[in-house]
This record gives structure tokens, sequence and C-alpha cells, in this order.
RNA sequence: GCCGCGUUCGUCUAGGGGUUUAGGACGCCGCCCUUUCACGGCGGUAGCACGGGUUCGAAUCCCGUACGCGGUACCA
């Protein structure tokens, strides 16, 4: 087996690429890589043309991209087993079909959605709450298994539509092996006769999966949970087929804080993004959602946490895949990103936060200054937005000043706070130094007889408008007299 | 409803018959550091869903129940 493993990510191009999506792919990727020479395979999933977005495509494989998960076959990445679109393999999907219809393991039907309906509607009445059709009430409709042959022949002949059924046994038990779960069985009377070929022509994900993975050697299929229930449907396939199937992995899924599935709606309503999309313009550093999304549902087993994804490529094994749904902790994913966001060098979170200020109409930003910035700010954000918006200050005046701060700003303030005016007004440039700064305001405090933290904050508040931040006095070195003595009599002037 | 899969601190998890007074992480709380806010350090809070078995011994194995989740489409 070493050597070989072969996985995809097979994701249907329907919208942004999901949270629980790229998990998916990441565990994908992880599983992979772990194993020497292990290919990781994008496939499109482009068989609902109804449901298609343009531009899906783009945007997973540039989510995959950002987060450093490098496709070794896909659209775009040939391989000896393309095309990676299933919208282009149609032909191969009709050739399998017909091969199960001769082969007595499918068959035509020519139902009418209108007579399905009915169809369901009429055994819903005498008490079947979910009415499948299946090797009972496929006797009572119109299909190849109940027509006369001519008819069938006329039928196909005139044009009419029809999709291909899998002719799913009776009764039988059909068991299988999970590589997360263990032993999975399930009653065939429970399945339905699934459709594998629509009347557009196109597979249903049940027959493209299945024979794709076949063709493209897929080893181990790695997908979320919501496909358990239809792998029998799968395991019959490859038997009717002639092939061994491949290994199965059910992942749990990704859950909503209030419970259920990641779903779009309920999760945005508890803040939590559900499109990679957004951690990517969210400027998220990808290693906190690597290193985060890995640990939803799985574990090294001993108590590390921190992993960048060349580690978890090693570390990551299957047999240590949770089975139970994991909640979506946000601020765990927060933790993550302030550690990351703090291992990385200055120069680099420099360049990232000036482009950020540059969208947001922040110009002229100098690169020398803004470095400087940074070591101050580091410990204090955590998204490198917040370099520029908790240190707004820093390129600009402060418009007003922070309710909860102005509490600190008391009845004596302005008159420390002129104190201290007065104490630097005069100095040269050169003179503006963090530690002269600081002894600066040591001498009116000693001099007004009051603490520390009387002149500090109120100070802090007149040049930033914030109660909170960087420590100070490198800060107003920083900003240069200039800034510093005019903010401060604005805040004379606004604040008394 | 039916079928399937799950269930260890609020959350992510370790632990898979005796090593466990159930470990770590996030969060939360407190203390220290710091006359801001953070970072960091230290400490604390909090959990084996329930009921039966099996066993000398069960969080760990078995069976039920409850609860949760998924599926039940010419969607993936």
């Amino acid at each position: 087996m070493e050597g070989t493993i072969r996985v995809r990510f097979a994701p249907s191009p329907t919208g942004f690429l999901h949270i629980g999506g790229l998990r998916t792919a990441l565990y994908n990727y992880l599983f992979a890589r772990h194993h020497q020479g292990g290919k990781f395979i994008l496939r499109i999933e482009d068989t609902d043309q109804k449901r298609y977005v343009e531009g899906a495509e783009e945007d997973v494989v540039e989510s995959l991209l950002w987060c450093g998960i490098e496709i070794d076959e896909g659209p775009g990445k040939p391989g000896a087993f393309g095309p990676y679109r299933q919208s282009e393999r149609k032909d191969l999907y009709k050739e399998h079909a017909q091969q199960l219809i001769e082969s007595g393991h499918a068959y035509y039907a020519f139902d009418s959605p209108e007579e399905l309906d009915q169809m369901r509607e009429r055994l819903q009445k005498s008490g079947n709450p979910s009415p499948k059709y299946d090797a009972i009430t496929r006797q009572s409709m119109k299909n190849s298994l109940t027509l006369p042959r001519d008819e069938v022949e006329d039928l196909l002949q005139m044009g009419a539509d029809y999709v291909v059924r899998l002719k799913v046994p009776r009764r039988e038990n059909i068991r299988f092996e999970d590589e997360i779960r263990g032993h999975v069985s399930f009653e065939a009377k429970g399945l339905d006769d699934q459709v594998l070929l629509k009347s557009d022509g196109m597979p249903t994900y049940h027959l493209a999966n299945v024979v794709d993975d076949h063709l493209m050697k897929i080893t181990h299929v790695i997908r979320g949970e919501e496909w358990l229930s239809s792998t029998p449907k799968h395991i019959l396939l490859y038997r009717y087929f002639g092939w061994e199937p491949p290994k199965m992995a059910h992942l749990p899924l990704i859950m909503s804080p209030s419970g259920g599935k990641l779903s779009k709606r309920k999760a945005e309503e508890e803040g939590i993004p559900v499109n990679t999309r957004a951690y990517i313009e969210q400027k998220f550093e990808p290693e906190a959602l690597v290193n985060f999304l890995a640990f939803l549902g799985w574990s090294p087993g001993d108590d590390s946490e921190i992993h960048s994804l060349e580690d978890l490529c090693k570390l990551f094994t299957l047999d240590r895949v949770s089975k139970g749904g994991a909640v979506f902790n946000y601020k765990k994913l927060l933790w993550y990103n302030e550690h990351y966001l703090r291992e990385k060098p200055d120069r680099d979170l420099a360049a990232r936060a000036k482009r950020i200020a540059e969208s947001r109409g922040l110009s002229g930003i100098d690169d020398d200054y803004l470095i400087q910035i940074i070591p101050l700010m580091k410990e204090r954000v955590s998204k490198i937005e917040e370099f520029i918006t908790f240190g707004k200050f820093f390129f600009e005046d402060p418009e007003e000043y922070d309710e909860k701060a102005l509490k600190k700003w008391k009845e004596n303030s302005p008159d420390l706070v002129k104190a201290y005016r007065d104490k630097i007004a005069d100095w040269e440039a050169d003179q503006f130094k963090a530690d002269r700064l600081k002894s600066a305001l040591q001498e009116v405090i000693d001099e007004k007889e009051v603490g520390f933290g009387k002149l500090m904050m109120p100070l802090r508040i007149a040049v930033t408008g914030l109660g909170f931040g960087p420590d100070l006095f490198p800060a107003l070195e920083l900003l240069g007299k200039e800034t510093v003595l005019r903010r401060i009599d604005r805040a004379l002037q606004e604040l008394g």
C-alpha cells in the first residue's frame, strides 16, 4: 500500500469553498503527504448544472493554495487520469451505466417527476412515511423491468426522457469497514433504486463518484459523514462493476456552536464565517486556520497544539480522527491566529499591514516608521488588520475619544497634561526619546504628588484616543514632538 | 417516522479494563509581572449522558434508554 496512496478532494462547484470542505481537503492532503509518494487529487464534481456557480472552481483552487495545500493532479494540473472535471467525462459515465444495464444491475426508468410525486404521495397516504423507488415499488412503475421490451426500445428510440436506476437487491445486509468507524452495515431494503444517470445525461454523484474513484485509482475515500448512508449504494456499484472498493473513511461533521451542521445562515448568525474566502479576506494567518482545522476532529495524541502543515503531514493518521462532530470554536481560532502572528517577522507584518492600510485609504505610510510600530503592537493584536485599527493613532490624529477611556480623564487631568506639555514643549527633536519622555512624566507626577497613572492615562487618551495600547513612551517617540503636542492641545481643548 | 452514526470539562481533545485524586488546550476566574491594555508566568473552575450487565476491578467491554447529528432527491 505504501507508495501508492491516492486520495481526492471532490467538491461540487456550487459556491465558495465551505470551511468544512476545506477541512476535508486538508485531511485528504495530510493523509496523502503522510505516505511517501501519496497523491492528492482535486476533482470537480460539476454534474449538477442547475447549481453550478461560475468561479467556484477557481475559489477552491485559490483557497487550497492559500492554505499551502498543493494539488498533485486536477484541472489545470495534468495527470495520467484526467480529465478532472466530471462534466468532461460524461461519456465515461454513460458507458458505465450501459454496462450495468447489460449486466442486469441497472435499468431504464421513464417515470416523469409528476409520476414519481404521485407514487410517493400515494404511498405516504397509505402509511408509508418514506416511500422509495425500490424492489417493491419499481414493479408498478414505468421502467425497463416492467415494460415490454419493444416498448422500451420504442421509448428510447423516440428520445423519451429516461433515467438509469440502480437495481438494489430486495434484501441483503450490506457491510463495509470504515477506517474511522469500524464495521458499518445497512439493510438493502432501506435503500432506494438510486438514479445513476439523470435525464439530462449527466451522472449523479453516486455513479460518477464510483466510476472516477476507480478509474483514478483512488485508494482511500476520505469524505464527510453526510456520505456515510449512501456508501452502501457505492459498495453495490463497486461490486456490480467487479471492482475492489477503496478504503472508506467518513469524517465527523463540523458543528455550529448552537448545534447542527455548520450551515451558512446559522453559523454566520453566530459570528462564524463559513466560506474559506471570508477567512482569506479577513486576513487570517493560513497557518492558524490550518492548525485549527486539523485539530477539529483529530489530534496527534499528545499534548501538543502547535503544528505547521509540514508537521501535520508527518503526524496525521486516520486512526486518530475522532468520531463525534466537532463544534467550531472561534476563540480558539483567534488564539492560533495570535500565535502565528507573533511568530512572523516584523518586516513581513509591516508589508502586509501597509497593504491593508492602503486599501483603507491610509496612504503614504513610511516603511521605516511602520516597521517600528509592529513590535509595539504585536503582542496586542489577534488579527493583522488590528495593527491598523487599534493602531490607527499611529497614522492619524484621534477623531474622538473612547468612551470607556474617558473615565480616566479626571478633574485634574488637564492640569497634569498641561504641565507635561510645558515640560516637553521646547525639546529639540533629538531629545524626544522614550526614556526621556518617561522621566519627564516622572518629574511631573513628583512635582504634583500624584500617581503615575494619573498622568499616563490622560496623556494616552489625549494622544491615542484610547484607554489601552502599546507602551506609551516609545509610541510618543515614534509619533514625534509635533504630533504629540498637537494632539495634547486638541485634547485639552476638547476635554477641558 | 424509518435507517445510520455518535456521546469524556462550556468548547477541541488525551485516555481503549487496574498506571487516573480522569491529562492537555481554548475560554472563563484569580494571583504575579506591568503604575495602561496585552504578552508571559503561576494557580483555579469545570467533564466520563443515564440505567443495567460482564468483571475481583469499567470512562474504557456488552445491552438498553435518552439526547445529538446525518441520511431519507433526476443535490452534492
